[in-house]
DNA sequence: AGTTAAGCGAGACGGTACGTCCGGTCTTGAA
DNA sequence: TTCAAGACCGGACGTACCGTCTCGCTTAACT
C-alpha cells in the first residue's frame, strides 16, 4: 500500500527537486537547506519530495550522482605507462575537483550525511567508492602485471594509501592540497617510508 | 556588553553542560541532541550554554576535549627500537579506541562539525590535530636518526599514510577495521609500492 | 504567501483553542495565560494560533465574543413603558454578569489589551460596543417619543451616563457594584443635578 | 531580614529609576519596558529595583505619583460661583491632560494593571482616587449648600456621573475626547434626561 | 471513451527546537 | 549594608521546519 508506483512518477519533478537541492546547497550550504526550501524553489509539493525520498541526505545523494555524472560517467584512468606521472595527473585532477565550489559544498553534505547514517554508507561505498575504486585497481593491476608494483601488494591498501590523505586533508582542512603535495605523497607511497637501497 | 566576564563563571555548570552532551550524544546519537536536551539534562538554563559556546559543534568539541584526557592527556609513542612494531601497536590501540562507542559517537559529531564549519576545523588542527601528529612525528624522526627511515622523508606525508587511511575507513565505513589490516598497512608503507631489489 | 487560505481552516482547532483560551483565563489569570499554553492545552501546534491571529489580545477577543453568544445573542432591551424600572433591570443584569467569574476575568483580560492597542479598541467599539450601545439608544429613543425623556437629549450621552459609571467601578474598583449603587445612579440620571423644581 | 532598612536607600537610585521608569514608557510603551531596561536606563542593578517595589507596576504607579505632583501637588477647584462653568473649565483641563503623550502612556501603563492587581487598585483608590474625589465633592457640596444642586445628592454618585464617561471615553477609545462633548456632558448631568418642566 | 485511481501542487496541521528576551534570585567586590 | 554588575535557572516568546494529512486538479491506465 505504501509503495508508490514508479511508473507513474513525474520526470519534470523529480529532475526540479534534484536540480533545486545541488542550487540551494551551493548557495547556502548543506544544513541551512530545508526539505521545505527545495520543494518551494522546486515548484514543487512536499509530499512529493517524502513520497520518493526518505531523508534529505538520500536525496543529496542521489543528487550528487546526478552531478558526478552518472554510472557509466567515469572514463577508465590514463595508462601512458608511466604510473608515477598517470597517478599524478589523476590525483591533480581529484584536487581540483575537490575544490570546485560546485562539487566542493555537495559533496562535503553527502560525507556529513554518510559519518552517522550507516545505510547511506553502505550505499556510498557500493555506488560511488567501489566504482571508482574498480578503475583505480585496473590501473594498478595493470602495473602490477607490468612488474612496476610488487606482485603481493594488497590493490585495496594500495588505493586507500594513494586517495585517503588526500581526502582526508580535504573534509579536516588539515593542510592545503597542493600539486607538491599530491607529488610527493605518490613518490612517498610508490617507494616507501624505508630508506633506498641502491 | 556583549563578551560576558569569564572570572564569573559557574565551574559546576560549565562541568554539568560537559558531562550531559557527552551522555546526550552517547544516549541518542549527535543529530538528534538538542541544546535544550542538553541544558535541561545539566540543570541549566539555556542561556548558560548560548553564553559560553557559539554552537552545537563547539560545545561538542570542549566535550570532546574533556573526553581526550585534556591536553597533557596524551604520552609519547612507544619505542622499543622496532618501528614497524610500535606503530602496528599504535595503530592497534588506535582502532580500539575508534570503535567504542564511548568515542566513537562524539568523534562522530565532531567530525560533522568539522565538515562544514571552516573555523572549528582550524580549532580542531591546532588542539587536537597538531599536538598528535607531533608526537606521531617524534617517534618517527627517532627511527630516522635511527638510518630506519629515508633520510629525505617528509614526516607530514608519513604521517599522512600511517593514519590517514585508517581514520577513512572509520568515517566512511568503507572496510572493517582489523588488525590485519593495520599491519597490513604498516608494512606497505613502509617497503613502498614498489617491487623489493632485494 | 502570509494570508492564509481561510477555507482549510480546521473548525475543530479554532473551537479548541477559544475555549482552552477562555477556560485558562478563568482558571490562572490573563495574564499568566501563555501562547504556549493555550497551544497544548488545545491540542494544537502554536503554529496553528499564530497563524490565524496577530496576538494574545485578538485571540482573547475572539474567545470573548464566543462567550457573549455571538452577534446576534442579544435581544431588544425591556420595554414595560416605566423607563426607571427597565433601566434599573437592564443595569442590575449588567452587574451580576460584571461579577461572574467567567465573565469578568476575561473581560477584564479584553480591557488591558484594549488599553494599549488602537487597532484592537476600533474592533471592540465595533463590534461590541457599537451593537450593544444601539439597543440602549433603541429603548431611550423610545422613551424619549414617549415625551419622557428632553427632546433635545443627546442618546449616546445618555448612554455614557448610564452604563460608563457602572464600568468605571468594575474597571478601577473604585466602589461596590451593588443594587442600591445602581438604582440611585439611574434615578440621579434621569432627573440631573440640580433641585427639583416642583 | 526580608525588609530593607529605608534610612540607607540611595536616594539617586530611586529617582533615576522613576525617571527611566517615565522615560522608557513613554519611548517604547508600558508593555515593552522591562525591569532590566529600567535598571540600565538608570544605571543601577537589577536588584535594587526588586529590593524596593514588588512589581513593575507598584514601581510604574509611584513613577505616576512623581509625574502627578506628590500628595499636595493639586489645589482646590475653582469655584467662581457659577458651577456649570466651573465644571466645564475641570474637565476641558482634564481632557487636555488625558491626550498629553507625557501623560497618556504612563497613565494607561497604571490602569493597565489596576484592572489586573486589587492590591494596586486599592492604592490607587486610596492615594490618586479619593484625594481628587474629595476636591471634586469640595466643590459640589459648595454648590449644594448654595442651593444650586439638589439637597439630597450623592455628591460620590454625582463625581462619578461627571468624570466617569471621560475616562472611558479615554481608556476605551469609544469617541473623541472635545470640548463639545465636555460642555454637553456637564449640561446634560446638571439638568437631567428627562424634559424640563419650566 | 469513460472511469478510476494515482501522482501532483498546495498548504494547514500537531509537534519540536531554535536562539532571544526577560523574570526574579544570588554572588561578588567596591564604597 | 547598600549598591552596580551581571551570571544563573527557568520559562515564554515568535519563527522555522519536521513529517503527516487532507484538499482539488491533472493525467495515465484499465475497464
Amino acid at each position: 500500500m505504501s509503495t508508490p508506483n514508479p511508473t507513474r512518477r513525474s520526470e519534470t519533478a523529480r529532475v526540479a527537486i534534484l536540480d533545486a537541492a545541488l542550487d540551494l546547497v551551493a548557495e547556502v550550504g548543506y544544513t541551512k537547506v530545508a526539505i521545505e526550501h527545495i520543494a518551494s524553489e522546486a515548484g514543487v509539493g512536499k509530499q512529493t519530495i517524502y513520497r520518493w525520498w526518505p531523508s534529505k541526505g538520500a536525496l543529496m545523494f542521489d543528487a550528487f550522482l546526478t552531478l558526478a555524472g552518472g554510472p557509466d560517467g567515469t572514463p577508465e584512468l590514463p595508462d601512458t605507462g608511466d604510473l608515477a606521472a598517470d597517478l599524478k595527473l589523476v590525483l591533480r585532477a581529484t584536487i581540483v575537483e575537490l575544490q570546485d565550489p560546485r562539487y566542493d559544498l555537495p559533496m562535503r553534505a553527502l560525507h556529513t550525511e554518510i559519518v552517522h547514517d550507516p545505510a547511506l554508507a553502505a550505499d556510498y561505498v557500493k555506488r560511488l567508492d567501489e566504482p571508482m575504486r574498480e578503475l583505480k585497481k585496473n590501473r594498478l593491476r595493470a602495473a602490477q602485471n607490468a612488474g612496476q608494483l610488487a606482485a603481493d601488494l594488497d590493490l585495496d591498501v594500495a588505493v586507500d594509501l594513494l586517495f585517503g590523505p588526500i581526502l582526508n586533508r580535504w573534509l579536516q582542512r588539515t593542510g592545503p592540497l597542493t600539486d607538491e603535495y599530491v607529488d610527493h605523497l605518490v613518490d612517498t607511497v610508490l617507494q616507501g617510508l624505508r630508506p633506498r637501497k641502491d
